[in-house]
RNA sequence: GCGGCCAUGGUGUAACGGUUAACACAGGAGAUUGUGGCUCUCCUGAUCCGGGUUCAAUUCCCGGUGGUCGCCCCA
């Protein structure tokens, strides 16, 4: 079993196998099938899936590159501790769905649930309030979550986020808002922005006493869960999705009538930014976020239309989190961000039938006969590479007919074949896919035929671009 | 974490409890020497795992695992 490596164990008869736990009972069954699986609720992303996520990530980085955005790569791995303080003891994120353990010096550590707690970290660490505020950092990468797998929800899911660290304007928050909804305006997905205020800590601890009062009311009404909630996240009433707690939600205290004035100001000159830049949004009083540290502006971006109406159709959230740096030991700072699923947005891209090719579709494949042709092979490569010409080949394969039936099927306009008798003779056929028509030209000159010949084709197309002036 | 539905080659499907588990696609080899698209031939390849019932289990039952949907929660 290469893939179960222990450390040796010392030479004795092992004793006869108690019945071991359940976890190692797998195991065994799972290495005696001799296949190791996948873990529950992990996938690989296949190459052809890889267009999608491939759009995701260059269109993210665009945005991240064209606001000025600079990239920042975290720690998968961070002291559990750091979780706790900042999403929240009594989140369900920290209190049961994360990968905590201890590592072999004996700490306790947690696969990250989200990145915003890193990035505060991070800011806080390496001193980075002495940089020019506000500082705008954007991440890629795994988060991990043991929650119960289902479509669109997955253990290991990825994110893209945006922070603004070291700034309270409105603006910021409407800027960061701006980038999400342009990011999925170029992927081509119709989005709604949902927003709300949350208010500081101690406005929302007042209207927090007045909702409890309501609802403790008609306690007798509320389901199972919600009773639940009451006792432990009466804010999570706002959003529950039984009937009869959305009936009672109709005369419940309204957030926004709770806020101080500090807080209405800020959130109103948001919604007026948000005007300025004709970004349509829908006000929902009823929006809260999972997480603790969030406060004032929260907002979370669903499909739009019947899109929507499916389970986990938010591809991204966030807001502000004005406490955070300071709940971690930093100077008090200001701060914003979203994070978008990259998993749901693929999942989104794909229903709307967007697939782009992973890589570059190439226009041209080689064909070739013999170990001579092979080693030609070799050196021609790196020539298409200087030149930016993608090019394709069945490597392994022997026979021409088997070279060209690949050639076919990638639908490639151009192929390459050299045999015994063209290496001799220091030349190469171009094929023309279509027609089928053939030449032989200087093997020396192909890379500037081919150029030529694919410019011609395709220059049609894009206009202000003049294929002859080029060398 | 709770509940519903589901599980057969790489993919999509088939198989009254009873021969060698079928078909399509994909993949591989070939149809006279170094030429693709159409066609034809052949080949590779599967009952998720573990128990139970039965003369006999892909089929029925239980458990596990995994997927999916809803809840919880969230991206």
């Amino acid at each position: 079993m290469p893939f179960k490596r222990n450390t040796p164990k010392p030479l004795q008869a092992p004793v006869k196998k108690p019945e071991t736990e359940d976890g190692d009972e797998e195991d065994s069954k799972k290495s005696s099938k001799g296949t190791p699986e996948l873990l529950r609720g992990f996938r690989d992303i296949l190459p052809e899936e890889q267009g999608r996520w491939n759009l995701i990530r260059d269109t993210s980085r665009a945005l991240a590159e064209a606001y000025s955005f600079d990239r920042i790569d975290l720690p998968i791995l961070e002291r559990s501790d750091l979780f706790l303080r900042s999403i929240g003891k009594a989140t369900d994120i920290v209190e049961k769905e994360m990968y905590v353990f201890t590592d072999p010096s004996n700490r306790s550590v947690a696969l990250r649930p989200e990145a915003t707690a890193s990035v505060a970290r991070a800011y806080i660490e390496h001193g980075m309030v002495e940089r020019t505020q506000p500082v705008k950092l954007w991440y890629e990468g795994p988060m991990f979550r043991h929650d119960r797998p289902q479509a669109g929800r997955y253990r290991q899911l990825h994110q893209v986020g945006f922070e603004v660290l070291g700034g309270n304007e409105s603006i910021i928050d409407a800027q960061l808002i701006l980038i999400a909804k342009k990011i999925f305006e170029e992927l081509g997905l119709n989005v709604e922005v949902q927003i709300n205020s949350i208010g500081t800590p101690d406005c929302r601890q007042a209207y927090l006493t007045e909702l409890v009062a309501y609802f403790r009311q008609f306690r007798s009404k509320l389901s199972e869960d919600d009773k639940r909630r009451l006792q432990k996240n009466p804010l999570r009433l706002l959003d529950s999705k039984e009937p009869e707690t959305i009936e009672l939600l109709k005369e419940a205290p309204q957030i926004l009538d709770w806020l101080d004035e500090k807080s209405k100001e800020h959130f109103m000159k948001v919604l007026e930014f948000l005007d300025e830049v004709e970004i349509p949004y829908v006000l929902n009083s009823h929006l809260v976020r999972g997480l603790d540290y969030y406060t004032h502006t929260v907002f979370e971006f669903v499909l739009a239309g019947d899109e929507g109406e499916k389970a986990q159709n938010a591809l991204c959230g966030g807001g502000r989190y004005d406490g955070l740096i300071e709940l971690l030991g930093g100077r008090p700072t200001a701060a914003c961000g979203f994070a978008l699923g990259i998993e749901r947005t693929a999942r989104a891209l794909a229903d709307k039938g967007i697939n782009p090719p992973s890589i570059p579709v190439p226009n041209v494949f080689f064909a070739q006969l013999g170990d001579a042709a092979r080693r030609v092979g070799l050196r021609l490569f790196e020539e298409f590479r200087k030149a930016h010409i993608p090019i394709a080949e069945a490597a392994g394969k022997n026979a021409l007919k088997g070279q060209l039936e690949v050639a076919n099927k990638l639908g490639v306009q151009l192929t390459l074949i050299l045999g015994q008798k063209e290496v001799l003779d220091g030349t190469i056929i171009i094929r023309d896919m279509e027609s089928g028509a053939q030449e032989t030209i200087d093997a020396k000159k192909v890379v500037s035929v081919i150029e030529r010949k694919l410019q011609k084709d395709s220059g049609v197309k894009p206009e202000g671009f003049s294929p002859v002036s080029e060398s």
